[in-house]
DNA sequence: TATTGTTATACTCTATAACTATA
DNA sequence: TATAGTTATAGAGTATAACAATA
């Protein structure tokens, strides 16, 4: 039977998780807005586009069901990022219910600079780790999201 | 000179932290909905009450500090868990403009059941790391949230 | 003058339900 | 009849600004 501090409970990993992840969260909005990075480029709207410039072009379902949303919120993200030019509406020649979205040409800079932003509030935000613990964080993170 | 899988840059661990908990706080919510949980104990006012609980009374402006959020905010959650009967305003006798709060009698069995479940979903949650890859983790976030 | 908490208001992210156009 | 996306609406969480009561 091993100790508490080795095995702690799934309620305790999952609380500190969350919490901490909150924190930096904060932490890491405060520094990006302190920084040049446009207001609108939230996280859940950088997320979104990042989704986007990865398939290239997708349809609206698709990434609803990849980002884990409903196609009502997808709708409004292509409103508000279509509305800043960063995202344009393309009709699917073969089904015309359908809609595909893509990256318009002003938005891969934008979007380089936002993660240098980013990068620069990580560098703060992770500061307190070295960098074979970010390397183990890293991977028990992706082991958590498969 | 180590390798990027070792020194991952800092914006691609947080990247991936941010992306993952993303995942894993709809999985959890998803859970909690499921369970026999009320649904105003969301994760915030959850995080909310913990707070005020630990503390045992506590002035609203406190709170907000200790919570990172604004004195506006900490009146809607006082506003919205006074409503549910779950903590009450105390007017503070040495101060006629402050406000302490604190849980009622009613807060505490409700709050244990909602850890309860909690934990099970966190088992859910987490079921793809080992007992020992959970430990690990729960180091590294304490000492990131230091 | 400064601080505490509130009212008034607004924005983002998310959801459900009802609808339109197409398949 | 089923699917893709939209309009209409709502609710939680957050914020700023203006204000009243008190310090």
């Amino acid at each position: 039977m091993a100790t508490s501090e080795t095995m702690p409970s799934s309620g305790q990993v999952l609380e500190t998780l969350l919490r901490t992840t909150h924190q930096l969260h904060l932490q890491f909005e405060s520094h990006l807005s302190a920084l040049q990075v446009p207001e609108y480029l939230s996280g859940p709207r950088l997320r979104f586009l990042v989704s986007v410039a990865e398939a290239g072009q997708i349809r609206m379902s698709e990434i609803a069901a990849k980002l884990g949303i409903k196609p009502r919120t997808v709708t409004q993200f292509v409103d508000a990022l279509e509305q800043e030019k960063l995202i344009v509406r393309l009709p699917d020649p073969d089904d015309r219910r359908a809609t595909f979205i893509r990256l318009s040409e002003t938005a891969p800079p934008l979007m380089q600079q936002a993660r240098l932003a980013m990068s620069e509030s990580a560098d703060k935000v992770l500061a307190s780790l070295s960098p074979e613990e970010r390397g183990q964080l890293l991977l028990l993170l992706q082991q958590l999201s498969e």
